[in-house]
DNA sequence: TTTAGGG
DNA sequence: CCCTAAA
């Protein structure tokens, strides 16, 4: 609460009222902020009842675990529930991808599972009794003393009859609390706080942002959003659509689940006695004491990522400048002014040479304004991209006139009310969030390899990923071409027994490898193919041979 | 427009 | 993931 100082006496109501304007704005900033890290409070402890709840059932379940009536689904949701993951648990019945795999091991689940719970239990208590406690008395008091009027929107979200535990409040305290939790944890604050799932790895990136609670910049969406997810909701069924960037990506992508469930059965089978074969490097390449059919059903419901991942499974990766640029937005802009039209080629050159793109823009010669923004630039194709690239000029009477709020908003749009002086603004965009491949994923791109043909990246983009803003065609062949790699390493640790200590551990599961080099033999590369006649159109079935 | 391949 | 030559 730095630079304002309340009085604890009962005189300090009065004294709010009589804060600067400044102050006053600190005031609210802390105010939002307490009750973001509220609304994770709640959802924290609506899990911690739920849980309980989950243990009590599963005590039961445990003795029957081996039960053949215990259903993928239950298993997916108790799943779910207990690793506050960033997963499906709110869809758990349309992912029927790899059930057959699942159903073997529903009954080791459920112990593993138990034993989890039993622990995530415990740390979630603690945390209640300590932070929460404290925020939320915190939150009293700023409401109470300061009497400013709550946010609307979050107004669902605080329950005042939760409110009501008396601790001493301590924001720093508060700070710490998110210190102690799992980066899986953080996420799930992230996504309370933000409404917007994220992917990020930087433990102190995601307690910075949830603690300043700011939303400038939320770019950060996670590969999960795909995946037909409902929105994020408050525990009091409240959706968080306050941010602005939810337009980015919020329309239902469900189209894609049933393609996922015509995987198949033959492929599936495949891919589950392939599992075996290659056993021995598994048990040294996979998390300790996992098997590595456990660990791809660990890896589908949690949806998390199979590369880059070191020892028991977590990711070792650093945090790059991309979360930087990610926060501070565009990474640099140039610009260049010219007073008439003869320097239009000089404009034109400039705009061509430089290697960035432009995020606007004025047509000269047709005066058509065209717009981008950071958001578009994830919709838009580069063909698009290019188009504007190549007249890339606006007034810069509209400039001059903004130029002092340039910086604060890059994107205003301009009007052309000054022919003869022109100004070319090209901005880099920033890179792309790093968006781990999620098992699902990968099997969604053999698929589509299994159905189109090697080297058909842009029918399998149609295919598979059809909906999927982040992944593009070329995306999907530096992924194949990333298994590709991790296949042949993998078959050289086979032969010699041992890996080569340069060869990273690659933790993709084996039959995943497996169907990869399947796919690469000869029959599914499209010089093989013979295409048919298909209701959807271009459908390329397999020579049979 | 799409693919392949280097960075 | 980005960038680009080449098809």
């Amino acid at each position: 609460m730095d630079g304002v100082h309340v009085q604890e006496e009962n005189t300090g109501l009065n004294k709010i009222s009589t804060l600067s304007p400044h102050n006053l704005d600190s005031i609210e900033a802390e105010r939002k902020r307490i009750i973001a890290q509220l609304a994770f409070l709640d959802t924290l402890l609506l899990k911690i009842k739920k849980e309980e709840e989950e243990r009590t059932s599963l005590e039961v379940a445990d003795h029957v675990s081996s039960h053949p009536k215990t259903t993928r689904s239950q298993m997916l949701s108790r799943h779910g529930s207990l690793t506050l993951t960033n997963g499906w648990d709110s869809k758990p019945d349309t992912n029927n991808i790899s059930s057959d795999l699942f159903e073997g091991y529903c009954g080791r689940q459920a112990t593993v599972m138990k034993s989890n719970i039993d622990i995530r239990c415990s740390e979630l208590r603690e945390f209640e009794s300590t932070t929460c406690a404290s925020m939320y008395d915190l939150l009293i008091r700023s409401n109470e003393k300061m009497q400013i009027e709550r946010h609307p929107q979050m107004q669902p979200v605080v329950d005042r009859t939760e409110v009501s535990r008396g601790i001493e409040a301590n924001i720093s305290k508060g700070i710490s609390g998110l210190e102690k939790l799992s980066i899986r944890e953080l996420h799930e604050v992230y996504r309370t706080t933000f409404g917007l799932r994220t992917s990020a790895k930087d433990k102190q990136w995601l307690i910075r942002r949830i603690s300043l609670c700011v939303g400038s910049s939320c770019r950060v969406i996670s590969t999960e959003n795909e995946i037909g997810e409902t929105p994020p909701s408050s525990p009091t069924g409240q959706v968080y659509d306050e941010m602005p960037c939810h337009q980015l990506d919020n329309r239902s992508t469900d189209a894609m689940i049933p393609r996922l469930q015509s995987l198949d059965s033959k492929f599936i089978g495949r891919l589950q006695s392939s599992t075996e074969a290659i056993e021995p490097y598994f048990a040294c390449s996979t998390p300790n004491s996992m098997p590595e059919d456990h660990w791809i059903i660990e890896q589908l419901t949690t949806g998390a990522e199979i590369q880059d991942c070191g020892e028991h499974g977590k990711r070792k990766r650093k945090p790059t400048r991309r979360y930087i640029e990610e926060v501070t937005g565009w990474s640099d802009s140039r610009e260049l002014v010219c007073k008439d039209d003869s320097m239009k080629d000089e404009i034109e050159n400039f705009v061509n040479n430089s290697k960035m793109h432009c995020i606007q823009c004025k047509c000269v010669g047709n005066s058509k304004t065209k717009l981008m923004t950071g958001h578009e630039r994830q919709h838009n194709s580069s063909k698009e991209t290019r188009k504007i690239l190549d007249t890339a000029i606006y007034s810069s009477a509209a400039r001059s006139h903004n130029e002092g709020e340039m910086n604060a908003h890059p994107f205003q749009s301009t009007t052309l009310n000054d022919r003869n002086a022109f100004l070319v603004e090209r901005t880099r965009f920033p890179k792309k969030h790093h968006r781990p491949w999620s098992v699902r994923e990968v099997l969604k791109l053999l698929e589509g390899v299994h159905h189109c043909g090697v080297g058909k990246w842009a029918d399998i983009k149609r295919y598979s990923f059809p909906d999927s803003v982040f992944r593009s065609s070329t995306d999907l062949k530096d992924k194949w071409r990333n298994l590709v790699r991790a296949s042949n390493a993998h078959l050289r640790i086979a032969r010699q027994g041992e890996r080569h200590p340069k060869t990273s551990v690659s933790p993709v599961p084996g039959a995943i490898l497996t169907k990869v080099r399947e796919l690469l033999s000869k029959q599914f590369f499209p010089e093989n193919m013979v295409s048919g006649k298909n209701n959807s159109g271009r459908i390329l079935t397999r020579h049979r041979s």
